[in-house]
DNA sequence: GCCGTTTTCGGCCCGACTGTTTTCAGTCG
């Protein structure tokens, strides 16, 4: 499903991970998740350009992907499946639970499947094994419990690949996606496809490589399970009922419930096949017209979760919401300088082909070890991107970092050297679990640093794999605002953090904010979207928004004017 | 399995945390 490259990736990682529990050389596992993260990150279709080119791929995965390409899958990969059952990676997706336990519980006890699993600790059958005390076994059903959560909803970036894909190979006179993928959710459950089409577009939607299951299927509506295990349900409507349907198969169901009460109190009727005084139609064709005729603005799809969209909308105050392309440029990014992919000249030159007006490279900072930056890197660095300034005489690039937020609230180098950077974004990446109040402290301390402009990721969640960290947001929102922090909307889909709740909420407290892509490959620049939908859904306006701001203002506000 | 203006062999991201050890293995970022 997907991208050539994502699926040839993805194979690559099963393949690690499979590798990896029969017990095979740690560093050859690493290879094969390497090539997989840069066969993901690279920019041409690898079904299309030589794999070889991609950095980390060499004769040996070169020829796995080209065998996988042909017919989806490659003989090593075939005959490590058969050792090992599905099941069993499975639970390597419980969080602090790796392939060596997880090919232990396998052997010892037979476990290939998280539910096995949480069934055996119920009957306290790991008690006594080697490796497992009371300890890991809260921590294992913690795990499972998080896990069964996650896995019924996909982040938006999956869905909306996939709905983009459906929708482009599907003729139809007219063809759209509605529901909570339109509203720009953090997460999806299902997929609604709204179409006006030949009578053949169910034959042909059930006939799409990625469907592995047809649910229900009929004249009107057919409801389909992909490969990955989402459901797109994919419905006929007639064309003069397009904006009908559109409105009403968008949601929420919240925002509709409102609708219809304000039709029921005139004595009209609000369905998916239009606005109805009786028998007569008053309005069906467009949702601009429906909206018209109950007396109101339309409301952008990001707001319709009856938040107060209603009756701003009746009095015509709806926010001009921030709109991609208000963006203008990108203020957190990586290169393989730490762990990104793409070279510097490669993401700045993907930057311009976005048309900013500014580009800022954040590598990481040397707390975080792993990642081996010095300052005589960091500012080797600079000087490599001032001489590429000159081949950008209308983008301006500015030299960042991505600091560490130690458990403490201080962060990497001291003020002279941060001082040097255009631009500081500073993120926790450990200690997750501290208690609320350190956490609290945490993050007001890092707030409080003159030389930190952005809290990168706030909450640190990660949909389906890790929670967001507690801490009084209320409280980090007021120290954001009060020291000009700005807080950042990382549009990462599997991050999507912060969620537009807390923006909302940090929005009362005057904060502002910054969309960011944290890019770690040049594909990563397009996800900046994503965070154009969760500021859409907070109301945040362009004023809002640090980095829809001419350069001036920017500057400005970072102290570097 | 990949990679090389210190290497075509011998390195490879490395340190911290957790829970379980009685000195460390597994997991994670």
């Amino acid at each position: 499903m997907g991208r050539a490259n994502d699926d040839a990736a993805a194979a690559l990682e099963e393949y690690a991970d499979l590798f990896a529990m029969t017990g095979g050389d740690a560093f050859r596992v690493r290879s094969y998740q390497k090539a997989a993260k840069a066969i993901a990150g690279y920019p041409e279709d690898i079904s299309r350009a030589d794999v070889r080119k991609v950095p980390g791929v060499g004769e040996a995965i070169a020829k796995k992907v080209e065998e996988f390409l042909q017919r989806g899958g490659f003989r090593q990969l075939d005959d490590l499946r058969m050792q090992v059952p599905e099941g069993v990676r499975m639970l390597t997706r419980i969080a602090s639970l790796g392939p060596k336990k997880a090919v232990f519980l396998y052997r010892e006890l037979g476990i290939d499947s998280p539910e096995a699993l949480a069934e055996a600790i119920g009957e306290g059958r790991l008690a006594g094994l080697r490796g497992f005390g009371a300890k890991t076994e809260e921590n294992l059903l913690k795990g499972i419990e998080q896990l069964k959560q996650a896995s019924e909803r996909v982040h938006l970036g999956v869905a909306m690949n996939l709905a983009e894909l459906i929708i482009a190979s599907l003729p139809a006179e007219k063809i759209a996606y509605a529901g909570s993928l339109r509203r720009m959710k953090d997460t999806i459950g299902d997929i609604d496809i709204l179409a006006v089409g030949p009578a053949t577009i169910m034959e042909e939607f059930k006939g799409l490589p990625y469907v592995a299951e047809v649910i229900a299927s009929g004249g009107l509506k057919t409801s389909v399970r992909t490969t990955r295990g989402l459901q797109v349900d994919l419905r006929v409507v007639p064309a003069e009922s397009w904006g009908a349907a559109m409105q009403y198969f968008t949601g929420s169901k919240e925002h509709n419930v409102r609708l219809r009460e304000m039709c029921v109190k005139r004595g009209w009727k609000l369905s998916e096949y239009g606005l109805f005084e009786g028998e007569t139609v008053i309005a069906s064709k467009t949702e601009e017209e429906i909206y018209e005729a109950l007396g109101m603005q339309w409301v952008p799809p990001p707001l319709r979760e009856d938040g107060g969209e209603v009756q701003a909308a009746l009095r015509g105050e709806l926010p001009e919401l921030v709109t991609l392309a208000d963006l203008q440029g990108d203020l957190h990014t990586h290169t393989n300088l730490t762990d990104g992919i793409a070279t510097l000249e490669e993401m700045v030159e993907a930057a311009a082909r976005h048309g900013y007006a500014y580009y800022a490279v954040t590598d990481h900072a040397p707390n975080l070890f792993m990642q081996r930056m010095t300052l005589e890197k960091a500012l080797e660095q600079r000087a490599q991107l001032h001489r590429l300034q000159d081949e950008y005489p209308d983008m301006r690039l500015l030299h960042g970092t991505e600091l560490n937020i130690a458990p403490d609230g201080s962060v990497d180098w001291p003020a002279e050297i941060l001082e040097g950077f255009d631009v500081c974004v500073a993120s926790v990446h450990s200690h997750f679990s501290q208690p609320r109040d350190e956490m609290t402290s945490r993050f007001i301390t890092a707030c409080e640093n003159p030389n930190v402009h952005i809290i990168g990721h706030p909450t640190t969640r990660k949909i389906g794999k890790r929670p967001p960290v507690d801490a009084d947001w209320e409280a980090v929102f007021e120290a954001a605002a009060r020291t000009n922090t700005a807080l950042e909307i990382d549009a990462y889909p599997d991050r999507a953090d912060l969620p537009s709740d807390l923006v909302r909420l940090a929005r009362h407290h005057g904060v502002k904010f910054s969309i960011d892509s944290d890019s770690h490959a040049v594909p990563h620049l397009g996800n900046l979207r994503f965070g154009v939908g969760i500021a859409q859904r907070a109301w945040l306006t362009r004023d809002d928004v640090i980095n829809a701001w001419p350069l001036e203002r920017l500057l400005a506000f970072l102290g570097r004017g």
